[in-house]
DNA sequence: TTTCATGTAACTCAAAATATTACATGATGT
DNA sequence: ACATCATGTAATATTTTGAGTTACATGAAA
């Protein structure tokens, strides 16, 4: 099956968007992803509704946020993108006569519920802020890792 | 993405086969999932690569449980059929430079991995002897519903 | 009133699971 | 031997669904 991108997709995009500071426009936003804007507006849609962003048509116009990164949860994304399907994994048939084949589904269901509690709980625990967080660590990580090179070299040069 | 199906499918059918007691073909065997004996061998392939089944040729020939069911974990079927694809989401790009996106990828990453690890872990802890337990209960209580029915029937004629 | 931007429907494209076709291999029964 | 039955598997077609594209409507700012 193909996968299901929009989730890590509009993350990645709101981020930027929360890092800008001011509004971005779909074609802007599109470069990011190297896709075309329309996409973007899609996914963007059901944010708006879910009151996460905020539209503003005409001339310097574009998307903001509409609330701090602390106050949004990675369920509220997940959800406000119209809660697309986790699992790859389905039924051949989903209301089976057969008895066996009721047995097995019992059983996956039972397995795949229990996953998917467990991921939902999980993403509810996460804010976009505590991702906001790991890249400004990741981000202090690579000035130190440029300052060591540049050192280096530095030094190499002088040998 | 269109479901991966053939976990679902391939307990049916050898719970079926488990079931028969005896050789079963593939042609046969594609009826319980109205499918192409090909399929059926397709799926089948793995599990006999990891001594689940036996196929024999020929005149006679088929397809046969190698073990009992109760030495069989739903997990031993999930990777004998070349463990698929459990999730239907992804990232947009595996090994991103932008470091934003880093930090996404490595939230998902987190929670998606406790979830295959729990999921995998129940996978595990059934036996298909479990399923064919549930089935058995069902069956029964089948049974009751069909003498129920027919009391009911039979009820409802004398008045 | 022109330009810029979003809003959305309709259509095309692409990837992946499943189904089908075709033919090879091997075992059994006559 | 050889006809028949059954699996083994490659090649191809079909189907589903996410993503990309085109087209045009709506509305705000210069």
């Amino acid at each position: 099956m193909k996968t299901d991108n929009k989730l890590s997709s509009i993350l990645h995009v709101i981020l930027h968007l929360a890092e800008h500071n001011q509004a971005m426009t779909s074609e802007t936003l599109a470069l990011y992803l190297k896709t075309n804007p329309v996409v973007i507006r899609r996914m963007m849609a059901g944010l708006r509704q879910a009151g996460l962003v905020v539209s503003v048509k005409g001339h310097g116009g574009g998307w903001t946020m509409a609330k701090p990164l602390a106050a949004i949860s990675l369920l509220d994304v997940y959800q406000a993108l119209g809660a697309p399907r986790l699992f790859a994994q389905g039924y051949r048939q989903e209301a089976p006569q057969c008895l066996i084949e009721q047995a097995v589904n019992a059983s996956l269901d039972s397995a795949f519920a229990e996953a998917e509690r467990q991921l939902l709980q999980k993403f509810n625990a996460v804010n976009l802020s505590d991702i906001a967080a790991d890249f400004e660590l990741r981000y202090q990580q690579h000035l130190l890792t440029l300052e060591h090179s540049a050192a280096t070299a530095q030094q190499s040069k002088q040998e």
